[in-house]
DNA sequence: CGTGGCTTTGACCAAAAGGTCAAAAGGATT
DNA sequence: AATCCTTTTGACCTTTTGGTCAAAGCCACG
């Protein structure tokens, strides 16, 4: 299982190895690991196939790169909510942030929605312990401040599930929401934030 | 673009299709189209594979055929938003339906959100016509209601996206919702409803 | 400017994949 | 039971795919 190569040496190596990432990111991001061939990744890195492989051993060792690599990135937001914070506001701008990376990084988002939509097959263990510890953390946060009555009642891993969910959507699903905007709606960003203040607003005001 | 055999003759074909449609929605569902293998699904329908190419003339065939089947029961709960019932008690009605579907027919729902994440190059023209003006005539229906102050204002699109992201969560992100929940809540379904029934009334609510 | 390590490549392989075909087997109808 | 149509199969073909390898090219440093 070991994975080689994880930290550039050489200029050259930081160089291919930020290339081929890039590349893998579109390609997975798009068709799913199984979906994906080496091959496709090599052209869009603009290497050959046996040079790509010079870096990385398996197209499963990009895979699980590129994966780990967000991972943490991607809990930042939630990691950043802080107990001694405004409740609303402190909930209001982790939703803000999960939207922005949406808008943002839409390819990492739908790296991760294929991941798991297919059972998250590679990063299964991550989500029962990293995962699970970090939001069961949070959650007791957000459920101390509803006993407070500073905000108002509601199941606070739901809540937590339905922020993940209604940002997201925004760039796992953009083909969709764009299809049914519209071409005259090319951003739909600015309206989805204002609805989403509206609805985490009016729904933890007590 | 013919699709051949879309309705079965005798009985045995009768009984043959609907294995394969059954083993094909979930490998489909599990791998994602490019990910998947008619070997793949002809072993899970217990058919040889020429056998298999024999009721559908391509792997294609057989996932246009899932697809198109399964946008019309999809659509069925928007469909039966009513005009002239209750305002907020046809948008719970709709929310619940939706959940429903998650809970009953999980793999239909991640077909389709592999299809979507995936840049939906099968139904993209569906999504345009079809789904794009049963989402308009019923967004519209919200906002005469909301014009009529019987609910609260709120972007009626993006509040039929949220229904969508909401609901289809707990299929599709169904392995991390388990993942952060843990084993000692293997059913999330009556929280999930208790919570997404207390956020739309309160944002919904005058 | 030459040497030793790093990088790149063309040629190649075995396995997997989508699909074809002719012939055999099975079913129903007379 | 003879016949005709439907169904099933084994063998086969081509393309794609993940991955290997030895040899060639390149680069930095003494």
């Amino acid at each position: 299982m070991a994975m080689d190569k994880p930290v550039p040496r050489t200029r050259i190596q930081k160089k291919n190895i930020a290339r081929i990432s890039e590349a893998a990111l579109s390609v997975f991001s798009t068709y799913g690991f199984r979906g994906s061939t080496v091959d496709q990744i090599a052209k869009q890195a603009k290497l050959s196939k046996p040079n790509l492989l010079y870096y990385f051993p398996s197209k499963e060792a990009i895979h699980t790169h590129l994966l780990s690599t967000l991972m943490d990135t991607w809990l930042d937001p939630l990691r950043a909510l802080d107990d001694n914070g405004d409740p609303l506001e402190e909930i209001l701008t982790y939703m803000r942030r999960k939207l922005q990376m949406s808008r943002d990084h839409p390819r990492e988002s739908r790296l991760f929605a294929n991941e798991i939509v297919q059972g998250a097959p590679r990063i299964l263990t991550l989500l029962e312990t990293d995962l699970k510890q970090l939001v069961d953390q949070k959650a007791a946060v957000i459920a101390g401040w509803m006993d407070q009555g500073r905000i108002a009642r509601a199941d606070p891993h739901h809540l937590i599930f339905s922020i993940w969910s209604l940002t997201q959507h925004y760039a796992d699903f953009d083909v969709q929401v764009h299809a049914v905007l519209g071409p005259e709606k090319p951003d739909p960003y600015p309206e989805a934030e204002a609805y989403l203040v509206t609805l985490f607003t009016r729904m933890l005001t007590p």
